[in-house]
DNA sequence: TTGATTGTCTAGCGGTGCTAGGATTCGAAT
DNA sequence: ATTCGAATCCTAGCACCGCTAGACAATCAA
């Protein structure tokens, strides 16, 4: 029995180096030098080594993309942890979603502008993807107002912060302003 | 002198064909089933007449992006001029932007998904790019409030829509709840 | 009518994601 | 220790991609 544990740990490490790979490669040059001749390289193995573990590289990026949503959901967390009622805990939250979509560009590529393959809001989206939203509406929901829904609250909020990671991403504007940016969003939108 | 005016007509009129034709196909089957090939065969050319008119594929893109762009700034003032008020324009003009992403989804794509190779927010933008961003600016700016600063309010009212637009496309929530986002957005951001 | 220029096409290059099928390794049973 | 069977992996190749060189045909000027 031990013999097939080792195998199942092998293959389970291989996985992970897979995806380490893929993203170290995405992030250095972008997605589109994420081939499979490429990945296989890198990983010392041939390419249909990857096909027995991913249905393909779609299925790769989306694999990235849940590693993404729970590293979200964990920086989220920790920034509205560490921060002093709702106002400065959603300031908090604004700020660390912009930072890390700016230092993990390829991840947050992989989460919302490529097609992973991932199923969004329904029943079957993966656990990692409902705990990031999750870890949002905790303390948005607490700053939506009166007769707003707090999903819905939650929605508009995510939406603004993905406008504006988006568009500092295509190089619209400084990112001087970005302090300012989220000044602006978090009081305007939440009320406290 | 004529023949060759003719010959840049229909050059001209060529050139509207593949882009025409390369909108209509992303729209029915997205721009991943826009290959040059296919675009060749619908036009009844050859792969390399497509190269006589753009650089490559990226180009085409970009030529729809900017089509794009005319139209939706068309769109916007068009809303916007049949609206009394500040409040009222605000919510025309969001409405009208998502509506328009809706409707042409691939061409939404081609303006803010997709790598059409244009510069954003430069001395070298394309003029419909720049004129789509002062048509926002334009009912935008009239109701930044205090303080702000008219071209980071409409960047960030803009980048809100844009994530709205995305989120909606994404299938992440039934269409029925657009309204009240567009509700919440404008109450909250525009200061009337 | 000739010659040159312009326009277009055929054919092909190197790359992509993906897969069939053969070779090899390796654990298990004799 | 040897053999067998299954699991594992790789070589080779498919159809397609964006793009281009070079041959060919049509068109115009002389």
């Amino acid at each position: 029995m031990s013999v097939q544990e080792r195998k199942e740990r092998e293959r389970a490490e291989r996985e992970r180096l897979i995806l380490a790979t893929a993203r170290e490669l995405a992030e250095q040059q972008g997605w589109d030098a994420v081939t499979t001749r490429r990945l296989a390289e890198r990983i010392e193995y041939s390419q249909p080594v990857l096909y027995s573990h991913f249905r393909g590289k779609r299925e790769i990026i989306g694999a990235v993309a849940l590693e993404g949503a729970a590293e979200l959901a964990a920086a989220v967390r920790a920034a509205t942890r560490a921060a002093n009622g709702p106002r400065e805990r959603v300031a908090a939250l604004a700020r660390a979603y912009l930072d890390f979509a700016a230092r993990n560009p390829a991840v947050y590529d992989a989460m919302f502008q490529l097609d992973g393959g991932l199923a969004f809001a329904q029943e079957d989206t993966p656990e990692p993807l409902k705990d990031a939203f999750a870890a949002l509406l905790e303390s948005l929901g607490e700053v939506a107002g009166e007769g707003i829904d707090p999903g819905l609250f939650t929605e508009v909020f995510w939406a603004s912060l993905h406008g504006v990671a988006t568009l500092v991403r295509a190089g619209r504007q400084p990112p001087e302003y970005a302090e300012q940016r989220v000044e602006l969003l978090v009081d305007r939108l939440a009320i406290v």
